[in-house]
DNA sequence: TCAACATATCGACCAATGTCAATATCGATA
DNA sequence: TATCGATATTGACATTGGTCGATATGTTGA
């Protein structure tokens, strides 16, 4: 006889807990949302694919000027950016320099596959 | 001769403005960053899996009982996930079923090619 | 050593948002 | 019609986060 609610559906799956099957677990979707967090900003949006658009990396001192914030805005997000992994931040001499991690882009795009 | 500053080196390129080639525009980041603000959170994220692992489609009132959440968080939730697109709402007499749109998640995923 | 410049940090403000209790709405069924 | 159950809405609260002015840090070159 067919199940006549909706949770009955599942149940006659033969599982114990419905939806728990092959579903993210709780870290697993805090750690994914942290990083969609960090792309769910236009400027850090941008600022990475101004990166991505340089093969040799871009100094931080043209990213200043192409968007309209501040530096300390500017140099906040290239800070947020840097610490989830997307960038690579390289030193040098009185100007900082940054490639973006296409290795660490493309797990994020393998989620949508 | 080699261009002495990060920007000489931009404008050595023969281009105006230094950065603004085939990066994303203002509107376009926007936009994007939306569909990114809606993936970042992982109650939504955990929803969006649970839904998209079952092909004929979840009912509401079997994910209110999963995650640890209230019944309006839920629906908020879900009305969310709905409004960006990302989930189809279908109602069938007292209950509320939703499905997943994976025509409208594959473009995120290209965003990452 | 000093001045100028690039970048980072601090502190504060404001807007956006996740959450829940309470309540409303809507459909099914007796 | 009346009641019950599923879902949506409202209102309020606390937290988070983007932003900037002011300032600190660090590097170069005179």
């Amino acid at each position: 006889m067919a199940p006549s609610t909706p949770s009955a559906i599942f149940e006659s799956l033969g599982c114990c807990s419905p939806l728990s099957g092959n579903a993210l677990s709780e870290t697993d979707a805090e750690s994914i949302a942290a990083m969609f967090a960090v792309l769910a900003d236009p400027v850090r949006l941008r600022l990475l694919s101004l990166v991505a658009n340089q093969a040799d990396g871009v100094c931080a001192c043209d990213l200043v000027t192409v968007l309209d914030r501040s530096q300390p805005t500017i140099s906040h997000h290239l800070k947020v950016l840097a610490n989830a992994g997307l960038l690579d931040r390289d030193k040098r001499g009185r100007w900082v320099w940054y490639t973006v991690r296409k290795d660490r882009l493309a797990p994020l795009g393998d989620l949508f596959a």
